[in-house]
DNA sequence: AACTATTTATAAGA
DNA sequence: TTCTTATAAATAGTT
Protein backbone atom coordinates (compact mmCIF):
# COMPACT_ATOMS: atom_id res chain seq x y z
CA UNK A 1 0.00 0.00 0.00
CA UNK A 2 2.10 2.43 -1.34
CA UNK A 3 3.43 4.19 -4.51
CA UNK A 4 4.19 0.71 -5.85
CA UNK A 5 4.31 -2.65 -4.85
CA UNK A 6 7.26 -4.11 -2.63
CA UNK A 7 8.48 -7.73 -2.25
CA UNK A 8 8.83 -9.01 1.36
CA UNK A 9 12.24 -9.66 1.51
CA UNK A 10 14.64 -7.48 3.62
CA UNK A 11 15.18 -4.06 2.55
CA UNK A 12 18.88 -3.40 1.02
CA UNK A 13 18.77 0.23 1.75
CA UNK A 14 19.51 0.86 4.86
CA UNK A 15 18.04 4.21 5.47
CA UNK A 16 14.91 3.61 3.79
CA UNK A 17 14.79 0.13 6.15
CA UNK A 18 15.18 2.23 9.33
CA UNK A 19 11.99 4.59 7.62
CA UNK A 20 9.56 1.68 6.93
CA UNK A 21 10.55 0.15 10.33
CA UNK A 22 9.67 2.66 11.99
CA UNK A 23 5.75 2.88 10.09
CA UNK A 24 5.29 -0.29 10.04
CA UNK A 25 6.31 -0.64 13.77
CA UNK A 26 3.98 2.16 14.62
CA UNK A 27 1.20 0.48 12.24
CA UNK A 28 1.73 -3.25 14.02
CA UNK A 29 1.14 -1.73 17.12
CA UNK A 30 -1.64 0.20 16.51
CA UNK A 31 -3.30 -2.64 14.90
CA UNK A 32 -2.48 -4.63 17.61
CA UNK A 33 -4.81 -2.13 20.38
CA UNK A 34 -7.26 -2.42 18.00
CA UNK A 35 -7.82 -5.65 18.18
CA UNK A 36 -7.54 -5.99 21.60
CA UNK A 37 -9.89 -3.43 21.75
CA UNK A 38 -12.62 -4.48 18.77
CA UNK A 39 -12.52 -8.15 19.74
CA UNK A 40 -11.79 -8.17 23.59
CA UNK A 41 -8.93 -9.97 23.26
CA UNK A 42 -5.42 -9.81 24.95
CA UNK A 43 -3.04 -9.14 23.17
CA UNK A 44 1.30 -8.97 23.37
CA UNK A 45 3.63 -7.43 20.81
CA UNK A 46 7.44 -7.39 21.29
CA UNK A 47 9.67 -5.90 18.46
CA UNK A 48 13.50 -5.73 18.33
CA UNK A 49 15.20 -3.87 16.01
CA UNK A 50 18.25 -5.01 13.95
CA UNK A 51 20.30 -2.30 16.05
CA UNK A 52 18.82 -3.99 19.53
CA UNK A 53 16.17 -1.47 20.53
CA UNK A 54 12.89 -2.87 22.15
CA UNK A 55 9.68 -1.75 21.49
CA UNK A 56 6.11 -3.59 23.60
CA UNK A 57 3.10 -3.39 23.72
CA UNK A 58 0.42 -5.28 25.71
CA UNK A 59 -3.50 -5.18 25.86
CA UNK A 60 -5.33 -4.64 29.33
CA UNK A 61 -4.15 -7.83 30.88
CA UNK A 62 -0.60 -7.40 31.68
CA UNK A 63 2.12 -8.91 29.60
CA UNK A 64 2.74 -11.13 32.55
CA UNK A 65 -0.20 -12.61 31.95
CA UNK A 66 -0.24 -12.89 28.90
CA UNK A 67 2.89 -14.57 29.18
CA UNK A 68 1.46 -17.01 31.34
CA UNK A 69 -1.12 -18.05 29.07
CA UNK A 70 1.39 -19.06 26.63
CA UNK A 71 3.35 -20.67 28.98
CA UNK A 72 0.64 -23.19 29.63
CA UNK A 73 -0.06 -23.66 25.82
CA UNK A 74 3.58 -24.68 25.76
CA UNK A 75 2.87 -26.86 28.91
CA UNK A 76 0.17 -28.78 27.13
CA UNK A 77 2.36 -29.03 23.78
CA UNK A 78 5.49 -30.25 25.92
CA UNK A 79 3.08 -32.92 26.99
CA UNK A 80 2.09 -33.87 23.89
CA UNK A 81 5.11 -34.23 22.56
CA UNK A 82 6.59 -36.34 25.71
CA UNK A 83 3.17 -38.74 24.61
CA UNK A 84 4.54 -39.23 21.20
CA UNK A 85 8.42 -40.03 22.63
CA UNK A 86 6.24 -42.80 24.76
CA UNK A 87 4.92 -44.09 21.61
CA UNK A 88 8.60 -45.13 20.67
CA UNK A 89 9.88 -45.66 24.80
CA UNK A 90 9.54 -49.32 26.61
CA UNK A 91 9.70 -47.02 29.89
CA UNK A 92 6.17 -45.63 29.44
CA UNK A 93 5.34 -44.80 33.05
CA UNK A 94 8.50 -42.56 33.63
CA UNK A 95 7.74 -40.51 30.71
CA UNK A 96 4.80 -40.16 31.63
CA UNK A 97 5.72 -39.99 35.58
CA UNK A 98 8.12 -36.85 34.25
CA UNK A 99 5.56 -35.52 31.81
CA UNK A 100 3.78 -35.07 34.77
CA UNK A 101 6.08 -33.51 37.14
CA UNK A 102 7.30 -31.09 34.04
CA UNK A 103 3.64 -29.84 33.96
CA UNK A 104 2.82 -29.07 37.34
CA UNK A 105 6.25 -27.42 37.91
CA UNK A 106 5.10 -24.94 34.67
CA UNK A 107 1.87 -24.59 36.13
CA UNK A 108 2.82 -23.90 39.70
CA UNK A 109 5.77 -22.23 38.54
CA UNK A 110 3.39 -20.06 37.38
CA UNK A 111 2.20 -18.46 40.25
CA UNK A 112 4.90 -17.43 42.30
CA UNK A 113 3.15 -15.34 44.98
CA UNK A 114 6.24 -14.44 46.75
CA UNK A 115 9.76 -14.36 46.66
CA UNK A 116 10.57 -17.53 49.02
CA UNK A 117 7.91 -19.54 46.48
CA UNK A 118 9.45 -17.86 43.58
CA UNK A 119 12.90 -19.51 44.50
CA UNK A 120 11.72 -22.95 45.53
CA UNK A 121 9.97 -23.00 42.32
CA UNK A 122 13.16 -22.10 40.48
CA UNK A 123 15.00 -24.82 42.22
CA UNK A 124 11.96 -27.53 41.49
CA UNK A 125 12.67 -26.35 37.91
CA UNK A 126 16.38 -27.28 37.59
CA UNK A 127 15.27 -30.36 38.83
CA UNK A 128 13.16 -30.73 36.64
CA UNK A 129 15.20 -30.30 33.76
CA UNK A 130 18.06 -32.61 35.24
CA UNK A 131 15.14 -35.12 35.28
CA UNK A 132 14.63 -34.43 31.78
CA UNK A 133 18.38 -34.46 30.48
CA UNK A 134 18.57 -37.83 32.09
CA UNK A 135 15.23 -38.77 30.09
CA UNK A 136 17.21 -37.85 26.89
CA UNK A 137 20.05 -39.88 27.34
CA UNK A 138 18.08 -42.62 28.41
CA UNK A 139 16.35 -42.02 24.44
CA UNK A 140 19.28 -41.49 22.09
CA UNK A 141 20.07 -44.98 22.67
CA UNK A 142 16.16 -45.62 21.43
CA UNK A 143 15.18 -44.13 17.89
CA UNK A 144 13.73 -41.30 18.69
CA UNK A 145 13.73 -38.35 16.46
CA UNK A 146 16.40 -35.42 17.09
CA UNK A 147 13.92 -33.34 16.18
CA UNK A 148 11.40 -34.37 18.49
CA UNK A 149 13.98 -33.67 21.09
CA UNK A 150 15.29 -30.49 20.08
CA UNK A 151 11.94 -29.17 20.22
CA UNK A 152 11.42 -30.70 23.80
CA UNK A 153 14.87 -28.43 24.69
CA UNK A 154 13.48 -25.28 22.89
CA UNK A 155 9.97 -25.44 25.19
CA UNK A 156 11.67 -26.18 27.99
CA UNK A 157 13.82 -22.92 27.52
CA UNK A 158 10.96 -20.67 26.44
CA UNK A 159 9.36 -21.90 29.63
CA UNK A 160 12.42 -20.43 31.74
CA UNK A 161 12.55 -17.88 29.73
CA UNK A 162 8.78 -17.04 30.34
CA UNK A 163 8.88 -17.89 33.93
CA UNK A 164 11.91 -15.23 34.26
CA UNK A 165 10.51 -12.08 32.54
CA UNK A 166 7.57 -12.36 34.60
CA UNK A 167 9.39 -12.53 38.08
CA UNK A 168 11.40 -9.22 36.52
CA UNK A 169 8.55 -8.04 35.63
CA UNK A 170 6.04 -9.29 38.63
CA UNK A 171 9.08 -8.06 41.16
CA UNK A 172 9.55 -4.61 39.38
CA UNK A 173 5.42 -3.99 39.84
CA UNK A 174 5.82 -5.20 43.42
CA UNK A 175 8.52 -2.73 44.14
CA UNK A 176 7.05 -0.21 42.76
CA UNK A 177 3.78 -0.68 44.80
CA UNK A 178 5.91 -0.48 47.91
CA UNK A 179 7.71 2.75 46.86
CA UNK A 180 3.93 4.57 46.25
CA UNK A 181 2.83 3.57 49.25
CA UNK A 182 5.62 5.05 51.25
CA UNK A 183 5.49 7.78 49.18
CA UNK A 184 2.40 8.12 50.68
CA UNK A 185 2.75 7.20 53.94
CA UNK A 186 5.22 10.40 53.94
CA UNK A 187 2.65 13.08 52.47
CA UNK A 188 0.02 11.58 55.19
CA UNK A 189 2.67 12.32 57.51
CA UNK A 190 3.60 15.45 56.57
CA UNK A 191 0.37 16.47 56.70
CA UNK A 192 -0.66 15.32 60.12
CA UNK A 193 2.39 17.01 61.78
CA UNK A 194 1.58 20.28 59.76
CA UNK A 195 -2.46 19.81 61.88
CA UNK A 196 -0.10 19.01 64.73
CA UNK A 197 2.12 22.55 64.66
CA UNK A 198 -1.10 24.36 63.58
CA UNK A 199 -2.38 23.27 66.64
CA UNK A 200 0.26 23.77 68.66
CA UNK A 201 0.86 26.94 67.91
CA UNK A 202 -2.98 27.78 69.02
CA UNK A 203 -2.20 26.22 72.59
CA UNK A 204 1.15 28.57 72.66
CA UNK A 205 -0.57 31.79 72.00
CA UNK A 206 -3.65 31.33 74.55
CA UNK A 207 -0.63 30.00 77.47
CA UNK A 208 -3.20 27.32 79.15
CA UNK A 209 -3.15 24.80 81.51
CA UNK A 210 -3.11 22.55 78.15
CA UNK A 211 0.10 21.47 78.42
CA UNK A 212 0.12 19.23 80.69
CA UNK A 213 -2.30 16.89 78.79
CA UNK A 214 0.11 17.11 76.00
CA UNK A 215 1.91 13.92 75.16
CA UNK A 216 6.17 14.61 76.15
CA UNK A 217 7.72 14.32 73.25
CA UNK A 218 5.53 16.93 71.35
CA UNK A 219 5.88 19.72 74.18
CA UNK A 220 8.59 21.80 72.21
CA UNK A 221 7.36 23.38 68.81
CA UNK A 222 11.05 23.47 67.04
CA UNK A 223 11.26 19.69 66.11
CA UNK A 224 8.79 17.34 65.20
CA UNK A 225 7.88 14.25 66.89
CA UNK A 226 10.58 11.93 67.20
CA UNK A 227 9.48 9.26 65.28
CA UNK A 228 9.74 11.33 62.67
CA UNK A 229 13.37 11.05 62.64
CA UNK A 230 12.92 7.49 60.76
CA UNK A 231 12.37 9.52 57.86
CA UNK A 232 15.38 10.39 57.55
CA UNK B 1 -10.84 0.25 5.34
CA UNK B 2 -14.50 -1.10 4.45
CA UNK B 3 -17.89 -0.81 3.49
CA UNK B 4 -17.74 1.86 6.38
CA UNK B 5 -15.86 3.09 8.80
CA UNK B 6 -15.70 1.67 12.23
CA UNK B 7 -15.05 2.92 15.84
CA UNK B 8 -12.36 1.16 17.81
CA UNK B 9 -14.55 -0.23 20.25
CA UNK B 10 -16.00 -3.65 21.53
CA UNK B 11 -17.78 -5.61 18.81
CA UNK B 12 -21.27 -5.54 20.48
CA UNK B 13 -22.65 -8.07 17.80
CA UNK B 14 -21.11 -11.68 18.86
CA UNK B 15 -20.93 -13.27 15.32
CA UNK B 16 -18.97 -10.05 13.29
CA UNK B 17 -16.90 -9.65 16.52
CA UNK B 18 -15.76 -13.67 15.72
CA UNK B 19 -15.62 -13.11 12.26
CA UNK B 20 -13.21 -9.70 12.70
CA UNK B 21 -11.44 -11.28 15.20
CA UNK B 22 -10.28 -14.17 12.71
CA UNK B 23 -10.11 -11.25 9.58
CA UNK B 24 -7.61 -9.29 11.54
CA UNK B 25 -5.71 -11.64 13.89
CA UNK B 26 -4.54 -12.81 10.62
CA UNK B 27 -3.62 -9.86 8.93
CA UNK B 28 -1.66 -8.62 12.61
CA UNK B 29 0.26 -11.73 12.32
CA UNK B 30 0.83 -11.15 8.55
CA UNK B 31 2.22 -8.02 9.11
CA UNK B 32 3.96 -9.01 12.05
CA UNK B 33 5.85 -11.75 9.17
CA UNK B 34 6.57 -8.46 6.89
CA UNK B 35 8.25 -6.56 9.40
CA UNK B 36 10.15 -9.17 10.73
CA UNK B 37 11.75 -9.89 6.96
CA UNK B 38 11.83 -6.41 5.35
CA UNK B 39 13.70 -4.84 8.66
CA UNK B 40 15.31 -7.95 9.55
CA UNK B 41 13.94 -7.19 13.06
CA UNK B 42 12.65 -10.06 15.84
CA UNK B 43 9.26 -9.85 16.21
CA UNK B 44 6.85 -11.77 18.77
CA UNK B 45 3.05 -12.17 18.88
CA UNK B 46 0.82 -13.11 21.30
CA UNK B 47 -2.88 -13.34 20.95
CA UNK B 48 -5.56 -14.99 22.67
CA UNK B 49 -9.21 -14.76 21.82
CA UNK B 50 -12.24 -13.96 24.16
CA UNK B 51 -12.66 -17.32 24.62
CA UNK B 52 -9.38 -18.66 25.30
CA UNK B 53 -7.71 -20.16 21.77
CA UNK B 54 -4.10 -19.21 21.81
CA UNK B 55 -2.58 -17.65 18.55
CA UNK B 56 1.42 -17.07 18.67
CA UNK B 57 4.18 -15.83 15.91
CA UNK B 58 7.79 -15.48 16.41
CA UNK B 59 9.89 -14.64 13.54
CA UNK B 60 13.30 -16.09 13.12
CA UNK B 61 14.74 -15.70 16.73
CA UNK B 62 13.10 -18.21 18.86
CA UNK B 63 10.38 -16.72 21.29
CA UNK B 64 12.52 -17.64 24.26
CA UNK B 65 15.54 -15.53 22.74
CA UNK B 66 12.96 -12.15 22.42
CA UNK B 67 11.23 -12.81 25.68
CA UNK B 68 14.82 -13.03 26.94
CA UNK B 69 15.96 -9.91 25.55
CA UNK B 70 12.75 -8.38 27.00
CA UNK B 71 13.40 -9.76 30.16
CA UNK B 72 16.49 -7.97 30.24
CA UNK B 73 15.16 -4.56 28.90
CA UNK B 74 12.45 -5.19 32.52
CA UNK B 75 16.11 -5.63 34.71
CA UNK B 76 17.24 -2.80 33.32
CA UNK B 77 14.25 -0.95 34.28
CA UNK B 78 14.28 -2.22 37.79
CA UNK B 79 18.04 -1.23 38.05
CA UNK B 80 16.99 2.19 36.45
CA UNK B 81 15.01 2.63 39.41
CA UNK B 82 16.91 1.11 42.04
CA UNK B 83 20.27 3.65 40.64
CA UNK B 84 17.07 6.68 41.15
CA UNK B 85 16.62 5.89 44.61
CA UNK B 86 20.07 5.88 45.13
CA UNK B 87 20.58 9.03 44.76
CA UNK B 88 18.43 9.96 47.32
CA UNK B 89 19.45 8.12 49.79
CA UNK B 90 22.51 6.28 49.92
CA UNK B 91 20.50 3.06 51.02
CA UNK B 92 23.43 0.58 51.48
CA UNK B 93 21.08 -2.55 50.56
CA UNK B 94 19.64 -0.81 47.47
CA UNK B 95 23.05 -0.69 46.41
CA UNK B 96 23.27 -4.37 46.79
CA UNK B 97 20.03 -4.85 45.14
CA UNK B 98 21.54 -2.58 42.18
CA UNK B 99 24.47 -4.58 42.14
CA UNK B 100 22.58 -7.72 41.79
CA UNK B 101 20.65 -7.09 38.95
CA UNK B 102 23.90 -6.06 37.27
CA UNK B 103 25.54 -8.99 37.41
CA UNK B 104 22.45 -10.85 36.57
CA UNK B 105 22.78 -9.30 33.40
CA UNK B 106 26.08 -10.70 32.87
CA UNK B 107 23.87 -13.82 31.94
CA UNK B 108 22.64 -11.90 28.46
CA UNK B 109 26.13 -11.19 27.70
CA UNK B 110 25.45 -6.81 28.01
CA UNK B 111 27.78 -4.90 29.07
CA UNK B 112 28.91 -4.99 32.81
CA UNK B 113 27.37 -1.71 34.03
CA UNK B 114 30.39 0.53 35.38
CA UNK B 115 30.49 -1.97 39.29
CA UNK B 116 33.63 -0.62 39.68
CA UNK B 117 32.93 2.80 40.23
CA UNK B 118 30.74 2.26 43.04
CA UNK B 119 33.04 0.99 45.65
CA UNK B 120 30.72 -2.22 46.40
CA UNK B 121 32.27 -4.74 48.74
CA UNK B 122 31.37 -7.62 46.51
CA UNK B 123 34.48 -8.76 45.89
CA UNK B 124 33.66 -12.50 45.12
CA UNK B 125 31.51 -11.21 42.55
CA UNK B 126 33.93 -9.12 41.01
CA UNK B 127 36.83 -11.34 41.25
CA UNK B 128 34.31 -13.95 40.20
CA UNK B 129 33.70 -11.53 36.82
CA UNK B 130 37.36 -10.77 36.33
CA UNK B 131 38.37 -14.55 36.29
CA UNK B 132 35.15 -15.48 33.29
CA UNK B 133 36.91 -12.27 31.53
CA UNK B 134 40.44 -13.67 31.58
CA UNK B 135 38.82 -16.90 30.53
CA UNK B 136 36.94 -15.08 27.32
CA UNK B 137 40.19 -13.47 26.46
CA UNK B 138 42.38 -16.08 26.74
CA UNK B 139 39.81 -18.54 24.44
CA UNK B 140 40.21 -15.73 21.89
CA UNK B 141 44.38 -15.92 21.33
CA UNK B 142 44.66 -19.70 21.62
CA UNK B 143 42.65 -22.72 19.16
CA UNK B 144 41.46 -23.80 23.05
CA UNK B 145 40.63 -27.41 22.99
CA UNK B 146 36.48 -28.44 23.23
CA UNK B 147 37.01 -29.67 27.13
CA UNK B 148 38.57 -26.31 27.97
CA UNK B 149 35.52 -24.79 26.53
CA UNK B 150 33.40 -27.28 27.99
CA UNK B 151 35.08 -26.43 31.18
CA UNK B 152 34.69 -22.70 30.84
CA UNK B 153 30.58 -23.48 29.92
CA UNK B 154 30.37 -25.34 33.22
CA UNK B 155 32.54 -22.14 35.02
CA UNK B 156 29.96 -19.70 34.32
CA UNK B 157 26.72 -22.16 34.10
CA UNK B 158 28.10 -21.68 38.34
CA UNK B 159 28.49 -18.34 38.15
CA UNK B 160 25.32 -17.79 37.32
CA UNK B 161 23.49 -19.71 39.63
CA UNK B 162 25.53 -18.13 42.09
CA UNK B 163 24.51 -14.85 40.83
CA UNK B 164 21.07 -15.43 40.79
CA UNK B 165 20.71 -16.65 43.81
CA UNK B 166 22.30 -13.63 45.21
CA UNK B 167 20.34 -11.63 43.01
CA UNK B 168 16.87 -13.55 45.08
CA UNK B 169 18.32 -12.87 48.39
CA UNK B 170 19.38 -9.31 47.68
CA UNK B 171 15.74 -9.00 45.96
CA UNK B 172 14.14 -9.94 48.90
CA UNK B 173 16.25 -7.91 51.54
CA UNK B 174 15.15 -4.87 49.55
CA UNK B 175 11.63 -5.78 49.74
CA UNK B 176 11.84 -6.36 53.73
CA UNK B 177 13.30 -2.79 54.12
CA UNK B 178 10.97 -1.24 52.10
CA UNK B 179 8.51 -3.11 54.48
CA UNK B 180 9.78 -1.90 57.56
CA UNK B 181 9.27 1.11 56.12
CA UNK B 182 5.81 1.02 55.51
CA UNK B 183 5.35 -0.27 58.93
CA UNK B 184 7.29 2.75 61.05
CA UNK B 185 5.45 5.16 58.66
CA UNK B 186 2.65 3.26 59.52
CA UNK B 187 2.65 3.66 63.53
CA UNK B 188 3.93 7.04 62.92
CA UNK B 189 1.12 7.81 61.59
CA UNK B 190 -0.81 6.68 64.12
CA UNK B 191 1.08 8.41 66.86
CA UNK B 192 0.57 11.62 65.14
CA UNK B 193 -3.00 10.84 64.62
CA UNK B 194 -3.69 10.20 68.02
CA UNK B 195 -2.26 13.54 69.04
CA UNK B 196 -4.12 15.22 66.92
CA UNK B 197 -7.53 13.38 68.39
CA UNK B 198 -6.21 14.11 71.76
CA UNK B 199 -5.81 18.20 71.16
CA UNK B 200 -9.35 18.02 69.33
CA UNK B 201 -11.09 16.78 72.37
CA UNK B 202 -9.45 19.25 74.27
CA UNK B 203 -10.63 21.97 72.04
CA UNK B 204 -13.87 20.30 72.05
CA UNK B 205 -14.14 20.60 75.47
CA UNK B 206 -13.27 24.47 75.86
CA UNK B 207 -16.01 25.01 73.63
CA UNK B 208 -14.31 28.15 72.24
CA UNK B 209 -13.69 30.22 69.51
CA UNK B 210 -10.66 28.23 68.16
CA UNK B 211 -12.96 26.06 65.52
CA UNK B 212 -12.81 28.47 63.03
CA UNK B 213 -8.80 28.04 63.04
CA UNK B 214 -9.07 24.81 62.15
CA UNK B 215 -8.47 23.81 59.18
CA UNK B 216 -11.99 22.82 57.18
CA UNK B 217 -10.62 18.58 56.82
CA UNK B 218 -10.45 18.77 60.70
CA UNK B 219 -13.67 20.13 61.88
CA UNK B 220 -15.68 16.89 62.23
CA UNK B 221 -14.41 14.77 65.73
CA UNK B 222 -15.86 11.97 64.27
CA UNK B 223 -13.94 11.12 61.37
CA UNK B 224 -10.52 11.10 60.85
CA UNK B 225 -8.51 13.28 58.73
CA UNK B 226 -9.66 12.52 54.77
CA UNK B 227 -5.81 11.93 53.95
CA UNK B 228 -6.01 9.09 56.49
CA UNK B 229 -8.23 7.21 53.88
CA UNK B 230 -4.77 6.07 52.30
CA UNK B 231 -3.85 3.69 54.67
CA UNK B 232 -6.52 1.48 53.98
C1' DA C 1 -15.98 -18.50 2.25
C1' DA C 2 -16.08 -15.17 -1.56
C1' DC C 3 -16.92 -10.63 -3.09
C1' DT C 4 -16.42 -5.56 -3.54
C1' DA C 5 -16.87 -0.80 -1.90
C1' DT C 6 -14.28 1.72 1.07
C1' DT C 7 -11.09 2.83 4.36
C1' DT C 8 -6.47 2.56 5.91
C1' DA C 9 -1.55 1.95 5.55
C1' DT C 10 2.39 3.19 3.50
C1' DA C 11 6.26 3.88 -0.45
C1' DA C 12 8.16 7.33 -2.62
C1' DG C 13 8.73 11.99 -3.29
C1' DA C 14 8.92 16.80 -1.56
C1' DT D 1 12.64 14.54 10.03
C1' DT D 2 7.90 15.40 8.67
C1' DC D 3 4.22 16.03 5.23
C1' DT D 4 1.97 14.86 1.12
C1' DT D 5 -0.09 11.92 -2.12
C1' DA D 6 -0.70 8.09 -5.26
C1' DT D 7 -1.36 3.54 -4.76
C1' DA D 8 -1.41 -1.02 -2.53
C1' DA D 9 -3.49 -3.57 1.00
C1' DA D 10 -6.83 -4.62 4.53
C1' DT D 11 -11.22 -5.24 5.75
C1' DA D 12 -16.67 -4.17 6.83
C1' DG D 13 -20.62 -5.38 5.21
C1' DT D 14 -22.81 -8.14 1.77
C1' DT D 15 -23.93 -12.42 -0.85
Amino acid sequence: MGRRKVEIKRIENKSSRQVTFCKRRNGLMEKARQLSILCESSVALIIISATGRLYSFSSGDSMAKILSRYELQQADDLKTLCLNIVDKDQDRDTLFFTAGIALESLRHGSKLVDLEEKNLNYLSHKELLEIIQCKIEETKSDNVSIDCLKSLEEQIKTALSITRARKAELTMEFVKTLQEKEKLLIEENQVLTSQLKKMGKMKKSRETEDARAMSPENSSRNKPPETLLLLK
